[in-house]
DNA sequence: AGAATAACAGGAACCGGTTCTAATTGCAAG
DNA sequence: CTTGCAATTAGAACCGGTTCCTGTTATTCT
């Protein structure tokens, strides 16, 4: 592998004359044909290593994904993406496999890798996610959770419960099933749920029932099976688009009809509820533009510009063929 | 930024004995415990770029991938991801966004930061292609398509092709609708169609119309309102799963029956296939499995092994709810 | 023409590690 | 009490760049 100063001796000038031609400027047009002539015949190019190491800036930002199957994480990727490729960032994408250990693990291990600031999609927040993160003295920028003195962009899951919750009332139904997810999650298995029930027991005569789940679509294929056939509800809101496509499934295996014998809806707005019959009403959460976003954000936090702690992002109501007046 | 000088000092030995410390060993007793006192204390991590400066190894892998979407990049990431990490071997992750002059930026950014290995994620393959892996010196092995003399993973897409062929003979049908992607995949635009198209015809008074789109699910959707309703076929074969699921919505939209106006497949064994009604009959491919096997064999060109050029891997027939005997 | 100034180039130090070489020490054997 | 050898350690060189400082040369101004 040819270096710098191997152009240099070939050039015929000192290496700290060819670093000048590769950064600022301030080359003689004379040397600096000379050097280009180098270094396009030899193909030179300046070891990224040696670089950062003198520089202190590597010009990379480290991503940490819960898992690679999410179509909202992957949504919020091509956000990401986009944005730090048009800074001028790399990215370092890691799986921690929903694995606090590894979570920390992967904070660490790009805190060491010197990534200029680290994205991480939270799933809980526990004291030592809180702990690990002022450990490193990277910048770090949760999505999905807040928590105390940490930089975050998080949906406005509350809000969105409640507007699940206006909407099925409007529609009538007074009988609802919640399929929700652990409350580790506070953002979805906590929020977005009381959103859903403070607007419906504002409503007298109003009943919930509540069957748990996680995030896989196998779970909530396997339990919908089951509580399809024991609910007294007429309106099922399920806490995640994956889990409403799932119980659909479910539904029409047993031969229910939806929305005729259920209403059905999710959130999230994955593509996938515009592609299963009948399409599914969901809240469309802007997962792009969250990544977007999240990038900018921590584009000021790596130049300790002043950024607000918290940043939420609006979602909005899609009606679709799954739901319907109660009669 | 605590550094190995600050600890050498502190711990009053020179830096050589603190990196001996922290690598292969020979360190007496008495002056293990003094620097794992002050490493600990003061919290030090060597930093990754002066160590892979020195060692010309960085333990990292560049993976290159045509989109964030992709359920079968996603899957074949996991098997990726999994042995990656069981290897020691930190990833990069980039998207080319399915645009080649990206495909050959990412190639020489991920070569300039010395990874030692790269995965690519094939769609087409032009001399450009060629020329660019030909290059730079760090190994690269393509998933999903073959070239000439580059070291590649690729599914049996002509069996594959084949298989569907024969099961729908077997059915009794004998008009096909074949919905295609464009040639420049070589793989899935015309192994998979070709195995296919040299099975169907070699019974005499097959027909086999032919529709062209391209990988996404809207456009899939958009044709299947239209070839739908043209069509002499009782038999549709998607090249993709997404381009099968979005061909069952059309399908649904215009009131026609699947299986019983017409049976339809696709390729890949996604998800999404199991949780649509009907489910999707499909040619299953190892994913995840053809990520590990990517590993492993990359880190046997790293390790400058002899390993075959072509990797191919079996897929299996998956008989689902979405096709039915002619009749 | 001589002095001041600007433009450019070379050399050395530095970033933070690893590794090679040579020196020191401790201990057993002669 | 030497000698020989192994274990341990210090010091220097090196990886491949960037940047500061200094010196040389060319250019401009008076």
């Amino acid at each position: 592998m040819v270096n710098i100063n191997d152009i240099a001796k070939q050039a015929g000038v000192a290496k700290s004359t060819v670093s000048r031609y590769l950064n600022n400027g301030s080359v003689s047009e004379d040397t600096r044909r000379k050097i280009e002539k180098i270094i396009k015949e030899t193909g030179y190019k300046p070891n990224a290593f040696a670089r950062s190491l003198k520089a202190q800036k590597t010009n990379m930002l480290g991503v940490i994904i819960p898992r690679l199957n999410s179509a909202s994480t992957n949504e919020v990727l091509q956000g990401i993406d986009e944005t730090a490729r048009k800074l001028g960032y790399q990215l370092i994408i890691t799986n921690s496999d929903q694995n606090n250990e590894r979570e920390f693990e992967n904070l660490q291990t790009l805190a060491k890798q010197k990534v200029e600031g680290i994205i991480m999609f939270a799933r809980e927040m526990t004291e030592d996610h809180i702990n690990t993160v002022k450990s490193v003295e990277t910048p770090v920028l949760f999505i999905g959770q807040k928590a105390e003195g940490i930089h975050s962009m998080v949906h406005q899951d509350y809000e969105a419960g409640t507007k699940i919750g206006k909407y099925a009332l409007e529609l009538g139904h007074r009988h609802f099933l919640y399929v929700g997810v652990p409350e580790t999650d506070q953002a979805v298995g906590v929020e977005r749920r009381q959103g859903f029930i403070d607007r419906v027991t504002a409503v007298t005569g109003t009943t919930i029932e509540r069957v748990e789940t996680d995030f896989s679509r196998t779970a909530a294929y396997t339990k919908g099976l089951t509580f399809l056939k024991e609910t007294e509800a007429t309106y099922i809101v399920c806490a995640t688009d994956n889990i409403a496509v799932a119980v659909l499934k479910a539904a029409n295996e047993l031969n229910y009809s939806i929305p005729g014998d259920f209403s059905l809806s999710g959130f999230g707005g994955y593509e996938a509820t515009a592609y299963v019959s009948p399409t599914i009403t969901t809240v469309s959460y802007p997962y792009r533009q969250m990544g977007i976003e999240a990038v900018n954000k921590l584009r000021q936090l790596i130049e300790k510009e002043e950024v607000p702690l918290i940043t939420d992002l609006q979602n909005n109501l899609v009606v679709n063929e799954s739901t319907a007046p109660f009669k």
